[in-house]
RNA sequence: GGACGGGUGGGUGAGUGGCUAAAACCAGCAGACUGUAAAUCUGCCGCUCCUUGCGGGCUACGGAGGUUCGAAUCCUCCCCCGUCCA
């Protein structure tokens, strides 16, 4: 768990600014910041903790380290002796939300919100205190609705606000942007030409915003945490509390994580992520893998060392003082110790130098068990072992000379083993994947 | 409801009867180099079978039928998307 500065003793509170400083690294905006100040100078005079939530719609099974970045801020509140509140938008996710989407997207059904909430909230406590931690579900309240309340809500608001949203603006000129960080691969020019399916916008989405605007009405919340691209909703967020007659949350938003391509989001479907239930092994590989560039933001909003001592690593790489690997190895220490110990972090590390600058043999490899049989072919090996996805595939990798048995490279396509007595040898494929193989 | 335009491989996008498993680019994968980074270079990049060959078979250009020795390309019907009009 994250070794933070902040003590349990939540009362009484921490200088109002010793706080902000605190909580404001890694944010990308606060809003506004004089209103987050005077919260929090008014829940250090009357000893109150601030009511501070993210909200997060439960649209898939796993969470990655892109999501934990809003997820360690809301840690922070709770670190600082605030009440975080890790709302479930499991009625919301039944809508969708627009943000980010080019077009409307298929509406999850109930069980399968249900299954992704459970799933979610075992990962998320590897991050909050699940003893501190308040969580609801916005069905609560929303699955409550009558249509007249639906109207009531719709009335608080104007459609050109909404449409200001930059989504909907662009949805409905057409040829939408690229997603975040240049989503789509930009050929020269094919901005103006690729509006082919222009996408539409269902009616319930322009709710979206309003429905999930009642979850800070009845949290009644002090300040809302989102990613960057949120910063519309939780500003309708912030007008709605106010229409009904409470005052306006702060809000904070964190930057959205680049992935590991270091151009993206990181995103499952892009592939570009870390899950946080992957292995310490798996984590490792992938982390050590960002560019040197990518790390320092990977620093600042993945791991609790301060701004000053970010900075003196980065001037420690520049001037040569420090390897950037070094850097890179210690980033993904770090993380991986926060979702699996120090420990395993340790392991991970030591495995890692062995396989890859040391070019060994890995020490444990995943095991994959086999019956005996008759002879068979590396190539086929390959692919029933899931290393390549087909058969041609896994020929294609052994021409590359990409295939490796206990270190020796496999050259010949038709190589067979026989597997008619028990064995145990180490199967590579490619750089990173291994596995050790046993017949029984 | 009408007029017009469009639906091609993971993405963008060429291709208007055979030379097209389908250009090009992007993404991806592998090898080399390295710090398993990035950059760069080289190769690969539908599936499958074997005698691994510039080999055979199968599948693929929204769907279904048809014309043809031969179709992503022509015809018919259908579905979907977009623009404009109502």
């Amino acid at each position: 768990m994250s070794e933070s500065q902040a003590q349990s003793s939540p009362h009484p509170f921490k200088p109002v600014d010793e706080q902000l400083a605190y909580l404001r690294k890694g944010a990308a905006e606060i809003i506004r910041e004089e209103d987050l100040k005077a919260k929090l100078e008014q829940s250090a005079k009357t000893g109150k903790p601030l009511r501070v939530y993210l909200g997060v719609d439960p649209t898939a099974p796993d969470i990655h380290l892109g999501h934990t970045v809003v997820i360690r801020k809301l840690r922070h509140f709770q670190d600082l002796g605030h009440t975080a509140i890790f709302l479930i938008g499991d009625f919301s996710a039944m809508i969708g939300d627009p943000t980010g989407q080019s077009e409307t997207r298929p509406p999850l059904t109930r069980a399968q919100v249900d299954a992704n909430a459970k799933t979610y909230l075992d990962q998320v406590f590897k991050i909050l205190d699940p003893a501190k931690t308040e969580v609801r579900y916005n069905s609560e309240w929303l699955g409550k609705m009558s249509s007249y309340d639906i109207i009531q809500l719709a009335a608080k608001y104007q459609l050109a606000r909404i449409l200001e949203r930059e989504d909907f603006q662009a949805r409905l000129a057409g040829g939408w942007k690229g997603r975040l960080f240049g989503g789509h691969s930009a050929s020269a020019g094919a901005d103006s030409s690729s509006v082919r399916s222009r996408p539409s916008i269902a009616i319930h989405e322009l709710l979206y915003p309003l429905l999930t605007a009642l979850d800070a009405v009845h949290l009644q919340s002090d300040v809302e945490l989102g990613a960057t691209e949120q910063k519309f909703n939780l500003l309708v967020h912030r007008e709605i509390q106010r229409e009904y007659g409470l005052p306006a949350q702060a809000i904070l938003t964190m930057p959205i994580l680049v992935g590991l391509d270091g151009v993206k989001k990181m995103s499952k479907s892009l592939g570009n992520y870390v899950g946080i239930t992957e292995s310490p092994q798996q984590m490792f590989g992938k982390l050590m893998s960002i560019s040197d560039e990518l790390m320092w933001s990977y620093y600042e909003l993945l791991t609790d060392f301060n701004e000053r001592v970010i900075v003196r690593l980065k001037e420690e790489v520049r001037t040569g003082v420090l390897h950037p690997m070094d850097a890179k190895t210690q980033l993904a220490y770090t993380i991986i110790a926060n979702f699996h110990g120090e420990a395993a972090a340790d392991a991970a590390r030591d495995e890692f130098q062995r396989v890859f600058r040391n070019r060994q043999a890995p020490e444990e490899a995943p095991q994959k068990k086999l019956a005996r049989s008759g002879p068979t072919r590396v190539s086929t090996l390959v692919f029933i072992c899931d290393l390549a996805p087909s058969r041609a595939e896994a020929e294609r990798l052994i021409k590359q000379g990409a295939v490796e048995i206990d270190g020796a490279r496999v050259d010949d396509v038709k190589k067979e083993l026989d597997l008619s007595k028990p064995a145990s040898f180490l199967l590579r494929a490619g750089k990173k994947k291994f596995l050790r193989i046993v017949v029984e």
